[in-house]
RNA sequence: GGGGCAUUCGUCUAGCGGCCAAGGACACCGCCCUCUCAAGGCGGAGAUCACCGGUUCGAAUCCGGUAUGCCCUACCA
């Protein structure tokens, strides 16, 4: 079978579906799995970037092969700081282990020089002097006619004595490569099926940039190669430059490896996943106290699924079934409340402790600095199940929290103090502005009843204060509802006898007195 | 402008010729539980399977075309 049109033949047939069984067949052809994880460090890695990694990694594990980190800083311009050690953080955090590496392009530049090189030797290749100047106005000038922009390859055919006169003139040449003027490229990517491009709607792309880097394209076919990779599970953006790289595997001679396009990762607007879609980086969803677990499972679940029903799966559960058939064909819109939910549900797994132990820091970072430090543990421990049952991610933990810490009190409107009082007073047919004596007068009933109570559990103090709001004549809802305001500052809460208990005595009686202050005479 | 890929509930998806008057999940709505909020349980609404032709006894599923969207079209990756 001819895949470019152009005379290298492959010799491994599970380029044609037809005639090879699906996945297992690797392993059997006595090939190991070998794949990459090739990121630039020109940001910090997001989902998108992630869940190529995961796939990858997913699919080495699954067949017992070799992950390989490689990452491609060859835009020197483009370089951000940080984003290396991020890049390999986030994939620790995710529990993505690698075999080998990292790999750093920038370290092997000498490879890619000689790779090239060798190309303009063979004719494959050839120098180009054209300015970039000449390059920016030709394409203006393109555009403008509404033709297709690319190279004119005014330098294709320079003669030696051309060449030597532009290199007298002290001009650094780069690299392109000479693209068939004819013929087609075709392969079979196992997610897209078979893709034809015509030759010709390719343009002379630079390998050697005049800094002496290679362009992605080059060094990623010299590395992957080098490596030994036989799958190339790559972001779909990437589909339109297979062609140009199976044309450089062919000028260079070597077999090139599958190829599986990923669908891509997209904002709520159906565009590439970007920074201006809000939090999309990994470190960010780390910080904000999403779960690793919750991660890894909700990113396999963009462009990958197991059945009609199953969407829950540890990291080791999505080893055993990943599979490449099993990738979807088309872009898949991120969904950030999901990813929420689906966060609470690995937050209620976790035990007590282990929630304790992950909420801990993210208190001590956000609770106001009236707090005394160290956080109380054990303290934290009593409320943590009712927090846990509630949380969406650990950032969210202090705010369901903090009126257990405050010392100096809580801060609300009256509002909501008085509002389910008036409902009672209306509801008994009584002049609405009776609410606030009769709060008063149940507030400092609760208040002596607190100071008498024995017994501070909730049991007790629930059995307690039921007959209480009975003797004052109160309904559960408006007498409960005018404590949980006075004590916690807000309309919802944990279950209040609960939340008292915790509290403790004394807390409880600064804001039922807090409470009584704030309401009108 | 050229090229490539895609198109099932708002979103993620199941579906690979009859089992689909299209199933699950998030979000939404209602009910139950209940001192509120959660969690949980139950139920509901929500997709003429982009459109038009064709193949077939039969199509969401196969084949054309159209439309729309996305990606690429850099000395970025």
């Amino acid at each position: 079978m001819n895949l470019s049109g152009w005379g290298w033949e492959r010799t491994n047939s599970l380029h044609n579906p037809q005639v090879c069984p699906p996945w297992g067949g690797v392993i059997e052809w006595g090939n190991m799995v070998r794949v990459r994880f090739a990121p630039s460090p020109t940001g910090f890695p997001h989902i998108g970037n992630l869940r190529t990694a995961l796939f990858n990694w997913l699919f080495a594990r699954h067949h017992g092969g070799v992950f390989i980190l490689r990452i491609e800083d060859t835009d020197v311009a483009r370089k951000v700081e940080g984003a290396e050690e991020a890049i390999l953080s986030s994939l620790r955090w995710l529990g993505l282990d690698w075999d080998e590496g990292p790999f750093f392009q920038s370290e092997r530049l000498p490879l890619y020089q000689q790779a090239a090189k060798e190309l303009v030797e063979k004719g494959h290749a050839y120098h180009c002097f054209c300015s970039t100047e000449r390059l920016d106005e030709m394409r203006r000038e393109q555009v403008r006619r509404k033709l297709p922009p690319g190279y004119d390859r005014l330098c294709r055919n320079l003669s030696a004595a051309q060449r030597e006169e532009s290199l007298a003139k002290g001009i650094t040449p780069v690299v392109r490569f000479r693209i068939p003027l004819e013929g087609q490229t075709r392969f079979n990517d196992l997610v897209k099926g078979p893709v034809t491009f015509n030759n010709r709607t390719l343009d002379d792309f630079i390998l050697l940039k005049a800094d002496g880097f290679p362009t992605y394209h080059l060094a990623n076919i010299v590395d992957d190669h080098d490596m030994g990779i036989t799958h190339v599970l790559r972001a779909d953006e990437w589909l339109s430059s297979t062609p140009r790289h199976l044309l450089l595997y062919g000028a260079f001679g070597y077999q090139p490896p599958e190829f599986v396009h990923l669908p891509m990762i997209l904002g709520e607007d159906r565009s590439k996943l970007s920074k201006r879609h809000g939090a999309v980086s990994v470190t960010e969803f780390r910080e904000q106290g999403y779960l690793p677990q919750a991660m890894t499972n909700f990113m396999a679940l963009l462009g990958w699924s197991l059945d009609d029903r199953t969407e829950m799966f540890t990291l080791e559960e999505l080893v055993s079934h990943f599979s490449i058939e099993r990738l979807s064909r088309t872009g898949a819109v991120f969904n950030l409340e999901k990813l929420q939910w689906m966060n609470g549900v690995y937050l209620r797994q976790l035990s007590v402790e282990e929630f304790v132990d992950l909420a801990l820091p993210y208190l001590e970072r956000n609770l106001p600095p009236s707090v005394p430090r160290p956080i109380d543990r054990g303290y934290l421990l009593r409320m943590a199940p009712f927090l846990q049952e509630r949380a969406r991610t650990l950032e969210g933990v202090t705010e369901l929290a903090d009126f257990f810490f405050l010392l100096t009190g809580v801060d609300y409107e009256t509002g909501p103090l008085l509002g389910g009082m008036q409902k009672e007073v209306r509801k008994q047919g009584k002049d609405p502005a009776g609410a606030a004596p009769l709060a008063r007068g149940a507030l400092e009933a609760s208040a002596t009843a607190i100071e008498r109570a024995a017994d501070f559990e909730p049991e007790a103090l629930e059995a307690t204060f039921r007959s209480l709001g009975e003797g004052l004549g109160l309904g559960a809802g408006a007498f409960f509802g005018l404590l949980r305001v006075a004590l916690t500052g807000r309309t919802a809460s944990p279950p209040l006898f609960h939340t008292m208990s915790i509290l403790g005595r004394d807390k409880c009686l600064a804001r039922l007195a807090a409470a009584q202050q704030k309401l009108p005479a």
